[in-house]
RNA sequence: GUGGUCGUAGCUCAGCUGGCAGAGCGCCGGGAUGUGGCCCCGGAGGUCGCGGGUUCGAGCCCCGUCGGUCACCCCA
């Protein structure tokens, strides 16, 4: 492309977030930060590439998000990277690289990498926050982790979500349900999807999981894998459920539901929006992963989490009409007729004590600054004319109520705003 | 990877069977000399996504291409 044309752009799948956009996510992380911290969970950051066998050994080679969408690169000393397609991967490569004493409890706000093509709700770059609890095995940790989701998409204002829940078995029971399923569906093939008759043997929980009619009416009568659990599996299962029923968190049981990736173990789950039309309706989701440790090098640990859409959860506030909160307007907005020094000591000293001050610039017309204090929405306009100037002192104009402006000085001024916190 | 649809001013869009590129909003300036919103006047801002073709003439028709968007697939 020549220099002449260039006009670069974000490209393809992603986005710019700028305000007042950006302030939802600042929000939407800070209460995300809040409720993680008050379940014990600290703040994790990784890098947003890794070996790329990070991801190949426990998501799986054949999976989707591996096979086909991971961004991934050789760098300039020959090794091989991705950029990371989900948030659990990392966290556990961290993991065993530090061996931190367990239970080890991590939350994370990250951007997640997906060569697909975007459409609504989906994008190349999307972000998530997220956890992972590391070093138990107990049900009532899934019941926390799935609870702190809960709760926190509760929080946002979201009201058309719900909860479903699955279990996948464990490396001495599933094997057996799949090799059961694999073979129920050798006998449909022909019945299947297009897609499903020539690859179900690749990964037969994938067939439940279609949205085709073919493999829904085909699969109907399909083993569940509820019923070929073992023992310790169908206990654990049993305990998640009255877990979440003592404290008052709905699900529905959906034996269907089989996640993207081959980590997970028992417990799963996944926040829907029935707000959202269409496929991408899936605003977080996850689950257990008591082998995911040992596939990337570490001691037999176990572990549970789960990721939720930022962008996702957004829209779906949106479709449900709730209202986004708006930043917080200036409190005072300096008008300066002058280009003096008073007016930038009644910036400086007013930021100073932590209140939010905006002023004009380029020694703009008296109509001009007024409109701008207007439209940034602050209280106040503190005005500084040659006759201000001259004293030391500002004219301060109420902008949203009917009251006389009054003259102060600058010293009275900011002594006001010291002890009252305001201005006006 | 497949398909639908749309690309005209910063934004939202109009532009007739092919005949001088427009509006609203926003932005800047002004409306009796220091006062915002409402109103009035003026101004800046465009290689009509890009490249070919047809034509006396293309924003409009044809082909290609790039990009946005929506859907399939998959997922957050």
């Amino acid at each position: 492309m020549s220099d002449e044309t260039f006009a670069p752009r974000a490209p393809t799948g992603t986005h710019d977030v700028l305000p007042p956009e950006s302030w939802r996510w600042q929000r939407f992380i800070d209460a995300f930060a809040r409720r993680a911290d008050t379940f014990g969970f600290g703040m994790v950051h990784t890098p947003i590439f890794e070996d790329a066998r990070v991801f190949r050994r426990g998501i799986g080679a054949d999976s989707e998000v591996v096979g086909k969408e991971m961004y991934e690169f050789e760098d300039r000393g020959g090794r091989q990277l991705a950029l990371r397609p989900e948030g659990t991967a990392s966290i556990v490569r961290a993991f065993v690289q530090h061996r931190p004493s367990t239970p080890w409890r991590a939350w994370y706000v990250t951007p997640s990498f997906r060569y697909e093509r975007p459409q609504a709700g989906r994008f190349r770059q999307h972000h998530q926050v997220g956890v992972e609890a590391l070093g138990s095995q107990d049900p009532d940790v899934d019941v926390e982790v799935i609870s702190l989701a809960w709760g926190f998409l509760s929080g946002l204002g979201l009201r058309q979500v719900s909860l479903q829940l699955n279990s996948m078995g464990c490396a001495v029971c599933r094997p057996t349900y799949v090799e059961a399923l694999g073979a129920m569906l050798a006998r449909r093939a022909s019945a299947l999807c297009d897609e499903h008759s020539a690859r179900y043997a690749a990964n037969p929980l994938r067939v439940l999981d279609c949205k085709k009619a073919q493999c829904i009416a085909a699969t109907e009568d399909a083993p569940k894998i509820a019923s070929s659990l073992c023992d310790e599996c169908a206990q654990h299962h049993e305990r998640v459920e009255s877990g979440l029923d003592e404290i008052g968190v709905a699900f529905v049981e959906n034996p269907r539901l089989v996640r993207g990736f081959d980590y997970y173990t028992r417990t799963t789950f996944e926040f829907t929006s029935s707000a959202l039309e269409g496929a991408q309706n899936a605003v977080g989701g996850g689950g257990r992963y008591d082998g995911l440790v040992e596939m990337l090098g570490g001691p037999a640990t176990p572990g549970i989490g789960f990721g939720v859409g930022i962008e996702r959860a957004l829209l779906a506030l949106d479709a449900e009409g709730v209202a986004p909160q708006l930043p917080p307007a200036p409190v005072a907005f300096v008008v300066d007729l002058t280009d003096g020094e008073p007016a930038r000591r009644v910036v400086a000293e007013l930021r100073e004590l932590g209140l939010k001050v905006e002023r004009a610039y380029d020694g703009r017309s008296m109509k001009s600054q007024m409109k701008a204090a207007d439209r940034s929405g602050a209280a106040v306009a503190l005005i500084i004319g040659a006759q201000e100037a001259a004293t030391q002192s500002v004219t301060i104009r109420m902008l949203r109520e009917d009251v006389p402006q009054r003259t102060v000085t600058i010293t009275e001024l900011v002594q006001e705003a010291r002890t009252t916190g305001v201005i006006g």
